[in-house]
DNA sequence: ATCAATATTCTACTTGAGTAGAATCGTTTT
DNA sequence: AAAACGATTCTACTCAAGTAGAATATTGAT
């Protein structure tokens, strides 16, 4: 079940995932108030959410809940980056992140505990 | 001078990292045959680059050259994705990655020689 | 049961990335 | 120096993501 997210549509999951399931009324509350939606630009999103199977709705009261995960997201839209500006070599992208972002020496540490673990 | 690229710019570009500096003509030989562009399609997204600043042209032949190295817009494409989807914490991109992407036994010597070479 | 208020859907406009045809400019050949 | 040809630019169409107004359905109060 893996499909591409929109800007607009992770709008709506960051609140499911934060938020946990949230009826579609107080969904387009905090659009309303986090980004300005009108409340039928909440209710758009909402339903191709619905029709992607991003996620599910149950009544009463129009619950939503989140049928991809977070980390089915975060997994997907890493795989798109490794892809078109890695060469599709992960360890690439994270060579590329030790080398611009200055780590710690535990966090590296702990990244080398973690790595030997891997094989 | 840190700009989004589109995709689109991305194969002008990706061009030029590979090749280095390449004549417009040559470009859009390269275009045709790789992704099917007529040659005017070409010439628009190299004139779009150039407007941005990613690539400068020099005479004569309209030499075309990459200001934007493939790193900085690695790293831009990067921290997008980070803030996006992984709350600005490139470490939790770092674990994710590590933790859901199967890496092969080269890939994870060839990390643990970076880390390594960090400290 | 009816009216008013609120929740939801239907439909369509807007904007920008992607694409390329037609026009123009520059060069080479005769 | 004009024709023919290739290189470059101008302009504009297409399509999909983003957005929301108008219409409809549902609920609550009298």
């Amino acid at each position: 079940m893996v499909m591409k997210l929109y800007d607009s549509e992770l709008n709506i999951m960051e609140i499911l995932w934060r938020d946990g399931d949230t009826p579609a009324k107080r969904i387009a509350e905090i659009t309303k108030e986090k980004v300005g939606w009108s409340k039928t630009t909440t209710y758009t999103i909402i339903k191709r959410c619905l029709d992607k199977g991003a996620i599910e709705r149950h009544e009463p009261n129009f619950v939503c809940h989140a049928v991809v995960t977070r980390e089915q997201a975060q997994e997907h839209e890493t795989t798109e980056l490794i892809n078109k500006m890695y060469d599709g070599a992960p360890d690439r992208l994270i060579a590329s992140l030790l080398g611009q972002k200055r780590l710690s020496t535990e966090e590296i540490s702990r990244l080398k505990r973690l790595i030997d673990s891997l094989e």
